[in-house]
RNA sequence: GGAGGCAUAGCUCAGUCGGUAGAGCACUCGCUUCACAUGCGAGGGGUCACAGGUUCGAGUCCUGUUGUCUCCACCA
């Protein structure tokens, strides 16, 4: 059946209702066909806390050409679709959220904060599934999933216990990454280190002996109500007599000892180092090795605790300069300096990260990451491009273990259950109603995990791990993953060691990186910005495909690109063309005629059509052979190259004479290649550009009932003509020429030529004159084996001598001079190519081909040269 | 402090096996050519950052320099 195409290109009319048609047609399910390989892609999920912005939208495009394009070459199919509950991003928002209505966590209580954070999921999930629908993202949406849902939320529960029975998760009282405002524990991973200004001060702790002090140096002089000892470096020869000697501290007046130890450096600051093992993870250490008592002088929003009433309920930065000035006042600071250093903080949030003493949990990663470093090593699993590898093996090799325990209420409860009768601790998979020991009611850890902790098994908790299901039997591991550069340490590495430790395969045989989309300025496009631009917007305005286009053109792996106006109008034009390519060939398809188009025996076809399938067969195989290395903009480019030069400029054009001639066998021959070709682009395209293709396929005769499940283009579609094809370029670049010689002497279209045509290949001249007379202004083309040459314009390409009256053009001398300058060229052109040949390294130590192909070079242009030379001859003699 | 990316036309970027540098946009000239002015035809525009090296031959491979961006790292 086929559909009617409207006059212009409108994507807002078509795509939502092409989209509908798929879903109808179920085309996005696996096919379930056992003879076909399957192939298998999983979403990174988006997180639930907004919309899709264009980072997503490049991440899908990426992902929905890789699936189309696989699902039409016959694979079985399958993209797992979903999102992400985001632990602490969307904990954040709702928390806002409420603040807003003068609300908090803690006024609604646990309960309440969870029904509404499934309300936000449902709201937001929800709308990031249709805008992934609007982009035409090919999902099987029967198996979407998400992180926090039942399957998942068991897969994390199997694997906590799992892990925790190996002895590879603990709980411990750790110095970890704090951030006093999202008011819970950060990973290492999760913490962004910047540089800030700052100042380095210099602060004397007094001897208790009274014989002294040490000056020592700090960048946050507010932790010293929590120094516990003065550390110095045992080699250094100024503070060795002071070693276990004690100091006041200024301000508190606590006596600490001075301890030597090899983390400092003697040549660094002052040499000396206060210890704050409460607030810095070196102090941590330190204090652990010397056995130094752990004191916490701040509150879980760094505000500084009650034990010490001068700075009590101070924020740390306003108590920073509280005590500033009391060292002052009180003689004990020495100097300031200025300082820059970095400074981590929240991924989230972006406020200060404060070092904090407490009890989490932790997964000991050593492990762990042996296997997942020897996977990538060993190419079982292979990044595009391949230097992210390094990437990903030097994070995993200085790997620390990962706490995992966030103090949140959205996410999955930690499954560790204490009984506060007895003391004894119970991890499970099923909630522990009493207490084993003593037969007490227990009491869950009310913390959450990571989120990334879920995300880690999200390639098979989709699938139906821990069952053994038939997804996961089928289509685990997973094929490729696109994802861009920055999670790679988040999700990437985390998913390849527990896919390695929990299914005993890498989830995915290729990671594809890509890069961020900038904005046209090249500044990452941010909401405190305010440049970033919205997917939903571009849709509306330019179509989905148009969006695609722009996003996979000139998109290489593992780089950014940036987004412009210029970029998106560019692909809507593309779009049009293909659109008005398509309106021209169905104007001469008679409305009744449902035969799929088939391409005519080639001794029926044409020297043009002939190399139109040449070029055609050449840009499948390079389209092909780009995709399947995941150059997605390199193979884009070909089939542009394609369909705007040789397709539209060219093919269109040299059909139209035939095509004129209604009833003609060449009208036949030249409706079926026209509509052949178009067919084969349209597939060719369909993974990049799905609604514009399909509605045009559905236009045209076609056999597949969706272009969706149509078979993709191969090279062996067509036959190979060899040489023949190539035979028309000579036709081509004598139009070329003519037109070009035309233009440069500002020849009015309107006037006509009658063209004289001398060559050594006269056959492929056979057919020429109509593409003379409609590319070329010529009123009439006569081969001719010889012409006089004395007052008419000579046009030299290398296969033919074009001659046109003078009086059809124009200045004699304004001609001579111009052929005299071409043969400059030419012969600049012969000595350089000469040169080469008659360099003997070159001869003998280049390819023969290469040297083969200087050869015929040399030869055309000698020919070239001749007939420039003997056309000068003539004109002079005129 | 380590590691990596990038540097090519006015702008944004491709450039696969080392073989006379490409595209889009912008610019100039000419086109109401019956698919498309979201278009057609023709042009101008490049010391491939710099310096060495390997090679018959380098935008491409190697070394160094400069600029720029990013990642990793506990320097108080």
């Amino acid at each position: 059946m086929r559909e009617p195409l409207s006059k212009t290109y409108a994507p807002r009319e078509f795509e939502e209702r092409i989209y509908s048609s798929w879903c109808e047609g179920g085309y996005f399910a696996p096919s379930g066909d056992r003879r076909a390989p399957a192939y298998t892609i999983v979403i990174p999920p988006p997180n639930i806390t907004g919309q899709l912005h264009m980072g997503h939208a490049l991440d899908n495009t990426l992902q929905d050409i890789l699936i189309r394009y696989k699902r039409m070459q016959g694979y079985d199919t399958l993209w797992v679709p979903g999102t992400d509950h985001a632990s602490i991003a969307t904990e954040a928002k709702i928390v806002e959220a409420m603040r807003k209505e003068g609300l908090t966590k803690e006024a609604v209580g646990r309960e309440e904060f969870l029904r509404r954070a499934w309300a936000w999921k449902d709201k937001y999930a929800g709308r990031i599934v249709e805008q992934l629908k609007k982009m035409g993202a090919s999902c099987d949406w029967s198996r979407e999933r998400f992180t926090l849902d039942e399957g998942c939320s068991r897969a994390v529960r199997e694997v906590f216990v799992r892990l925790y029975d190996k002895g590879l998760i603990y709980r411990g009282e750790r110095i970890i990454n704090w951030c006093p405002k999202c008011l819970t524990s950060l990973s290492d991973a999760e913490v962004e280190y910047q540089d800030q200004a700052g100042h380095f001060w210099h602060i004397r702790y007094p001897l208790t002996d009274g014989s002294g002090s040490i000056e020592l140096a700090t960048t946050r002089p507010e932790t010293l109500l929590g120094d516990t000892a003065v550390a110095v470096n045992p080699g250094d020869e100024r503070y060795r007599h002071l070693v276990g000697k004690t100091l006041r501290l200024p301000l508190v007046g606590r006596e600490i000892p001075v301890i030597a130890d090899e983390y400092v450096e003697a040549d660094f600051g002052t040499g000396a180092v206060k210890i704050t093992p409460a607030h810095d993870p070196n102090d941590f250490e330190v204090g652990q090795r010397h056995g130094l008592p752990i004191e916490n002088v701040m509150t879980p929003d760094a505000k500084i605790t009650d034990d010490y009433p001068a700075y009590a309920g101070m924020d740390r930065y306003a108590a920073r300069k509280a005590i500033v000035a009391d060292l002052e006042a009180g003689g004990y600071l020495a100097r300031v300096e200025n300082y820059t250093h970095s400074v981590g903080t929240c991924y989230r949030c972006g406020t200060t990260v404060e070092p904090r003493v407490s009890l989490q949990w932790f997964v000991k990663m050593a492990p762990l990451a042996a296997p997942a470093i020897e996977a990538v090593r060993g190419g079982e699993v292979r990044f595009v491009p391949e230097r992210f590898e390094k990437n990903y093996l030097r994070w995993m090799e200085n790997i620390r273990d990962w706490c995992i325990s966030r103090q949140l209420w959205w996410g999955h409860r930690i499954p560790a259950f204490y009984c506060d009768e007895c003391g004894k601790t119970v991890i499970t998979k099923d909630d522990a109603a009493l207490c084993p020991a003593c037969g007490k009611p227990m009491r869950q850890d009310p913390d959450t995990l990571d989120t990334w902790f879920s995300s880690a098994l999200w390639p098979f908790s989709t699938l139906g791990w821990p069952d053994d299901t038939d997804d996961l039997r089928r289509y685990y591991p997973t094929s490729s993953l696109v994802t861009g550069y920055d999670i790679i340490t988040f999700w990437v590495s985390r998913m390849i060691f527990s896919g390695l430790a929990y299914t005993g395969k890498a989830p995915f045989d290729t990671v594809v990186i890509h890069g961020l989309v900038r904005d046209a300025q090249g500044r990452k496009m941010s909401k405190s910005l305010g440049n970033g631009i919205d997917p939903l917007e571009i849709i509306d305005k330019y179509g989905a495909d148009a969006l695609r286009f722009a996003l996979a053109s000139g998109n290489s792996p593992g780089n950014d690109m940036r987004f412009s106006d210029e970029k998106i109008e560019a692909a809507r034009n593309f779009a049009n063309k293909l659109w008005n390519a398509a309106r021209f060939a169905l104007l001469y398809l008679p409305e009744d005629d449902d035969t799929p188009p088939a391409l005519p025996d080639a001794a029926r076809l044409a020297p043009e059509d002939k190399w139109l399938l040449a070029h055609y067969r050449r840009t499948v195989a390079a389209v092909r052979d780009n995709l399947d290395r995941y150059e997605i903009g390199i193979a884009l480019s070909e089939i542009y190259d394609f369909v705007w030069d040789i397709f539209c400029d060219w093919y269109v054009e040299l059909s139209k004479s035939r095509l004129a001639d209604a009833g003609s066998d060449g009208a036949a021959v030249a409706r079926a290649t026209l509509t052949w070709v178009l067919t084969g682009i349209l597939k060719l395209l369909h993974p990049y550009m799905p609604f514009i293709t399909e509605e045009i396929y559905q236009s045209l005769p076609h056999d597949a009932p969706s272009i969706m499940i149509a078979r993709y283009p191969a090279p062996q579609d067509v036959e190979d003509f060899g040489t023949e094809a190539t035979d028309f370029d000579r036709v081509i670049r004598a139009i070329g020429a003519v037109r070009a010689r035309r233009a440069e002497m500002n020849v009015p279209p309107s006037r006509r030529a009658n063209v004289y045509l001398k060559t050594a290949y006269p056959a492929s001249f056979a057919g020429a004159e109509p593409f003379f007379v409609k590319l070329a202004g010529a009123a009439s083309l006569s081969i001719v084996d010889a012409y006089d040459a004395k007052d008419a314009v000579s046009i030299i390409t290398d296969a033919a001598t074009l001659y046109i009256p003078l009086s059809d053009m124009v200045d004699p001398a304004k001609e001579r001079a111009r052929l005299e300058g071409e043969l400059k060229k030419v012969r600049e052109g012969i000595a350089r190519t000469e040169a080469k040949l008659s360099n003997e390294g070159f001869v003998s130590k280049a390819p023969a081909a290469v040297v083969e192909a200087e050869r015929e070079r040399l030869a055309k242009m000698k020919a070239t040269e001749a007939g420039l030379v003997a056309s000068i001859e003539t004109i002079a003699q005129a």
